[in-house]
DNA sequence: GACTCAACTTAGGACGTAGTTT
DNA sequence: AAACTACGTCCTAAGTTGAGTC
């Protein structure tokens, strides 16, 4: 089998009557295909990890109020009723003996070795689970601890007491037939289901926005690697069709009807520039950040001419996680009519494209092609670019600088090209020097000019204020079969460009790509 | 069509660790 | 030995999407 994952049957000799092993390439069941919407016929698991409960404080740690030794019932932050209304300046609060404590903790589990640390046993008893034929990885098995919520940005819950999970408050999915994992002594589940239609194996739910957590398999299991390859598949498909759909919205840039024109504005923005679709948001909720469709006025400035240019642009905004985009961008002439338009008789806070929302152009993307949606474009676009930078990386070798430059002027968000950027650069890193006494020197060359270069990239990069995130496109956007394939012709091992983890994740492309594959 | 929600992917930051430099 | 750096892992927040309800 090409997928590497086998089963081994212990079996007994009719003849012999001696135990002999029989190796069966698990491709048997993989070809089994489930009916729509089923993701399992059989799944077992222990259920979730639990975080320890608070400990009351060491006889000789103390709590000092307003100067005034006092004993806390100690459960460190979640205070009594008394407490509560006894203690109420931050200021007068003495946390210094508690603080030391934290300190002499964390030095002394510095010095614990793993085992010590019980790692190991906990995550062999609640780290794995059984899916179908499989023992499969589980991504995050360990409820999330109780403490106070921060959010990023200027996030409105921001302090908010995160509270602890209870088993009560806990849903088990599993297979009817399987073993049920037992809630802690004294507690019950919430509910056990048996829900086959879905991948996770146990949520709850959350207090600060009253949203649902899960309990979900690793990226490197069967379920997420095959979801992961269809994601690459849509993208793919996306490329023998993007020229029809340029084409469309570049067409319905001269609709009278507003809903249309706004549609091929914003996915011009999306195509071109990896925008993200932005939903709408509840106000108060999270903190203040958009999308594509969810642009108001106040983020975009239009310029006639600007460094040069006609008809630029200029963007301003917080984007997920409240990362800033900022980017002075030259359009077409209708598209920049268009946005003329669409800001007539509009104030900052109004929304730059009234007529849409997500749901509208994902309905309309995946009546252009099945499978399209917004989110696509950033795959398809990341994916794309990387293979024609490979190509012609490996046309001019060398000249990695240019091409960093190049990188830099392609439509894509910053941490996209420095992920593209250090891949490139990795696979270039050849180590094979055959004289030792050379080879130090040689090495601390090497470093420097890697060094130099970053240090180059860094300071373009922090001029034009973007945010580098390395290895998010690299594990979310990039086709891991362009890279493989790469390796595969410029023979450069694998673990050149991914680490342990990477190579776990996309085992599936590892095993299944040859050297021509073309994305 | 507006609204809500479940389920899933994408994401940055904290932290630990190993290796290097001072 | 301390300080610094680069990288991997863990954690969980913050997005996208599609389905259901009214």
């Amino acid at each position: 089998s090409k997928r590497c994952h086998y089963v081994i049957i212990i079996t007994v000799d009719n003849f012999t009557q001696l135990p002999q092993l029989c190796l069966i390439s698990y491709g048997q069941w993989e070809e089994e295909k489930y009916e729509d919407g089923v993701k399992w016929k059989f799944l077992e698991h222990k259920g979730p990890y639990f975080p320890p409960e608070y400990q009351p404080l060491p006889d000789n740690v103390h709590f000092y109020y307003n100067g005034q030794l006092k004993d806390i019932a100690a459960h460190y932050w979640e205070m009594t009723h008394e407490e509560r209304s006894l203690i109420q300046d931050l200021d007068k609060c003495d946390f210094g003996e508690i603080h030391a404590m934290h300190k002499a903790k964390t030095e002394a589990r510095k010095n614990m070795s793993k085992e010590e640390k019980q790692v190991k046993l906990i995550v062999d008893e609640y780290g794995y689970c059984l899916l179908d034929h499989h023992k499969e990885r589980i991504g995050n098995f360990k409820i999330e601890p109780p403490g106070l919520f921060r959010g990023r940005g200027e996030h409105p819950k921001q302090g908010m007491l995160k509270k602890r999970i209870q088993p009560e408050d806990v849903i088990i999915n599993c297979s009817k037939e399987s073993r049920i994992p037992a809630p802690p002594a004294g507690h019950h589940w919430k509910e056990v289901r048996h829900d086959n239609t879905v991948t996770w194996l146990v949520s709850w739910t959350e207090n600060i926005q009253g949203s649902n957590k899960y309990i979900m398999l690793n990226a490197n299991s069967k379920l997420k690697g095959e979801k992961d390859w269809e994601k690459y598949e849509v993208a793919r498909k996306l490329k023998s069709r993007v020229d029809d759909i340029r084409y469309q919205y570049l067409q319905d840039l001269k609709s009278k009807q507003m809903v249309t024109r706004q549609r091929a504005v914003a996915l011009y923005f999306i195509d071109k520039l990896a925008l993200r679709a932005g939903n709408e948001k509840e106000e108060g909720e999270t903190a203040d950040t958009v999308g594509c469709c969810s642009l108001r006025v106040e983020h975009i400035t239009l310029h006639e001419q600007l460094d040069g240019n006609e008809c630029v642009v200029e963007f301003d905004f917080l984007g997920k996680d409240c990362i800033r985009y900022y980017n002075k961008v030259p359009v077409i002439k209708k598209v920049f009519k268009s946005l003329k338009l669409f800001l007539e008789n509009k104030q900052p806070g109004d929304e730059l494209f009234d007529r849409l929302n997500t749901s509208v152009l994902n309905k309309h993307l995946s009546s252009l092609m099945p499978g399209l949606t917004a989110k696509v474009f950033r795959t398809y676009n990341a994916s794309i670019t990387l293979q024609q930078q490979l190509k012609e990386l490996t046309n001019s070798q060398s000249h990695l600088l240019c091409h960093t430059r190049l990188i830099s002027g392609l439509p894509l968000r910053a941490n996209m090209q420095a992920d593209m950027w250090l891949q490139m650069k990795l696979i270039h890193v050849d180590d094979s020097f055959s004289v030792r006494l050379v080879e130090r020197k040689k090495a601390a060359v090497k470093r420097c000019e890697e060094q130099l270069l970053k240090l180059e990239v860094q300071a373009t990069d922090r001029e034009e204020n973007k945010q580098i995130a390395l290895g998010t496109s690299k594990l979310n956007y990039l086709d891991p079969r362009i890279s493989v394939a790469w390796c595969k012709n410029m023979e450069v091992p694998i673990e050149k460009i991914y680490n342990k983890t990477q190579r776990e994740k996309f085992a599936w492309a590892i095993d299944m790509t040859e050297a021509d594959f073309e994305f």
